[in-house]
DNA sequence: GTCTATAAGAGGATAGAC
DNA sequence: GTCTATCCTCTTATAGAC
């Protein structure tokens, strides 16, 4: 369902939901911003859960949807270039997504307690999805030996991710788009002391 | 002021704002778990925001008495191993202290509207004596050539405490205490490749 | 689809007795 | 210090008219 109010609903919700958070937002605020009565939002949404998770999943759905687009545009690239690439995308599509970006941190870190359990089945539903697209690019890597394959694979995926998350922490607290050079350099020390050398 | 009952209330609000947050923390709640009915925890606390600073203070003051501790303690040695030593301390104390971090990760990552210009006050009074430490030693560090000096003491801090919060964060996240061998791995990552070398 | 009206309850906080 | 009793406000959600 897509009309003009519903579009601002969504709108005006996904920003208080990370800026007060699930808690203090309430219906009210929702709707006088809006400009329509909180029984016009029922006709929506059934719930104020209802309407969170609608949000929620449309957040991972756009994230999910840049991963794919850049393996499927640099498909025939060699893979620690395909990881790369992956990797400036992201930084790109983080700065350019602050906002969404925060919201998952916040749900993910800090859930309400009214809905942790759908929120904790939901991001392991989609965290695995994003872990895939991971995992193949670096089995790929260990294939064609460019990284030594005398350490696990789970073991690349969590150090990948991991300084991943730290870049988006650092974009989120910062709240500035880094340059292109920091990126790359952050890149490389990645790449060269964490990943190539093993420990 | 400090009586068992007191003592009590600290301990269950504390937790609670730790793990369902300030707005979904209700007086009520915290009142039954201690077994006192709601007005007698008004003889304590004026109101909520009061507890709650107490309590937030309360938390920051023990994280900053480590800092000095160390600094105290390693005042003769190398201020390359003293920097060294302060983050092993650190990591030993986020690691025992756990929900404490989650605590000031919290409330300093998104802070409930009606708190939030106090906490930002009072996180810039703290966090300064933070960095007070850090930059100390690290003056020491470019004075006597341990640290190129071509690079900016305030490059060099902001380094360090990205570092720091990142392994934080890792504590946190991951829920686990760090090996002592992984903690170091890092350490050296981190000063042969972040700081040793300009980039 | 959007409205008025309102149910039903939870929340922070206080007055005043003991 | 701790209690009983209560005030007042805010909140989600629904019934039913238009």
């Amino acid at each position: 369902m897509s009309n003009k109010t519903n579009d601002m609903i969504r709108y005006v919700a996904f920003r208080l939901f990370v800026e007060v958070g699930y808690e203090a937002t309430n219906i009210r605020d929702i709707c006088e911003e809006v400009d329509i009565k909180p029984s016009s939002l029922y006709f929506y949404y059934k719930s104020k859960e209802d309407l969170f998770f609608s949000i929620y999943d449309e957040v991972w759905e756009d994230k999910i949807n840049v991963l794919n687009n850049v393996v499927e545009l640099k498909h025939n690239i060699s893979p620690s270039m395909k990881l790369y690439f992956l990797y400036k995308r992201l930084m790109e599509y983080y700065s350019e997504n602050i906002i969404k970006m925060k919201f998952l941190l916040r749900y993910h870190l800090f859930p309400p307690e009214d809905v942790a359990a759908t929120i904790r089945d939901k991001y392991r539903e989609w965290s695995n999805k994003e872990d895939r697209v991971i995992e193949e690019i670096i089995i790929q890597c260990i294939e064609r030996n460019i990284l030594p394959y005398d350490r696990d694979l789970k073991d690349y995926v969590h150090e990948y991710k991991t300084f991943e998350r730290g870049q988006l922490i650092e974009i989120i607290i910062s709240n500035i788009r880094k340059e292109d050079r920091e990126i790359d350099n952050s890149w490389l020390r990645f790449w060269n002391c964490s990943m190539s050398n093993s420990v």
